[in-house]
DNA sequence: CGTGGTTTTGATCATAATCAACGTCTGTGG
DNA sequence: CCACAGACGTTGATTATGATCAAAACCACG
């Protein structure tokens, strides 16, 4: 397990304007800096935590990418979520102060440590960091019930169409191309998380390329016609 | 809106080891009967809240059964949950203050209405509200990685013998049989939860009938031999 | 420059969706 | 209390979607 003990403040991260530090006072904003004890570097398919670890900490993506999954007994997995910069990961370890599911770096990757004891702490006093980590919470929950949706009720067209348009606009809120973007995971982790085969997923790609949607070449991906794919997702919009 | 000012103590519930108090210690359970401002009754079909509505509680369901769901903008719903005493929704509203799904009464219940800033003002003096609330979120959290592990690599026999089980569980938690049980759902709400078509639903529990699993007048429901079902999910556990 | 993981594409199959018809229960008003 | 309408549930026949099996191409990496 790598740590680096090099304080770096949040305060003068440069993405305060999407992690934990959102919407803070400059004073208020100095004693979260308090909380992050430390970083820790994990590299490609290592994992930051595992089903069954104690909890101890939230983690706050600096660099890089990861991928969550649970497991059920017989080996079956399924890909809970992609997270990137300024994302936090571990919420899922709170209730029973163990881990309930895997988080693996999809490429070299760098998180903040926060312990979770002093989160609480200081979320005592410091009424917007309450506010700020209920808010990380009812979001994550938010967010699931949008990939429901997606698990529950879309087909593959759809899925893949609205997890493209998704990654895409989470790119660029971090300042990145709104239509180019590098896959991180592979056909089989995108698969699995939209409960589609790595067959499909390959194929509903090529099929979006033919018709002009998208353009791939391997990991890289470029959004030609996003509000195509945005009408395939709603296609009763008219 | 049928509201019931009534004070009645959550020291004296008999939920109180299933819903907020857990894990209170006397003096801070008196403090707690200060939050739940009001009781709600919610007829059959009625809304407790809706998608777009002002969020200003969580609620604590004293008596009946919800489901909770959201839409997508061609009409398509999908059902995120269903909930029942003891339990607390609400809780997808916190991150935009406003409510993104609808909470509909599957039969004449009545919740406990808990005003979130009070409960954040509260929980920033009793650590261990505190500590409960950051606890309800996680374990919502956790569910839906349940139910997209669900969605998203079972099938249908798979799911259902899942959802059975489940409801069966939390049922035998609040005092009721563990084979016999009511089920407060339409064979369509079942299979929007797990991704199915009602008539899926429907031949499913027909074939669990055949096979001896269970036994289905209606809406009435007997688990006759729970650990079948049980393989059926994990079918490697040799 | 090979080796293994990843991706593409084709052929076939299985599962659940769809379409359709009928049966059953519930609740409401006469 | 009964009759009726409408919602709910069951079952059968057929179809569509995506899974599975298989083979080959491609790429990245050591």
């Amino acid at each position: 397990m790598k740590t680096v003990n090099i304080k770096v403040a949040c305060s003068s991260c440069n993405l305060r304007e999407l992690c934990m530090p959102v919407g803070l006072e400059p004073g208020e904003l100095q004693r979260i800096d308090d909380i992050v004890a430390k970083r820790r570097k994990v590299r490609r398919r290592e994992t930051l935590f595992r089903n069954g670890e104690r909890f101890t900490s939230l983690y706050a993506i600096r660099t890089g990418v990861f991928k969550t999954r649970v497991a059920s007994q017989d080996g079956r997995d399924q890909v809970t979520g992609f997270q990137m910069a300024g994302e936090i990961i571990g919420l899922d370890g709170i209730v029973n102060d163990q881990h309930t599911c895997d988080a693996v770096a999809l490429e070299d990757s760098e998180v903040c440590v926060m312990p979770f004891d002093r989160i609480e702490e200081l979320s005592r006093e410091v009424t917007a960091l309450q506010r700020h980590v209920h808010q990380i919470m009812s979001r994550e929950i938010v967010r699931e019930h949008g990939v429901m949706m997606l698990l529950g009720s879309m087909r593959a067209e759809e899925r893949l169409a609205a997890f493209l348009l998704n990654l895409a606009q989470r790119l660029h809120a971090r300042g990145f191309s709104r239509s180019e973007l590098v896959l991180r995971m592979t056909r089989e982790e995108i698969g699995s998380y939209l409960g589609l085969k790595l067959e499909t997923i390959s194929r509903t790609l090529s099929k979006f390329m033919d018709e002009g949607l998208i353009e791939v070449h391997q990991r890289n991906l470029r959004i030609l016609d996003p509000e195509a794919l945005r009408r395939l997702i709603t296609p009763a919009a008219c």
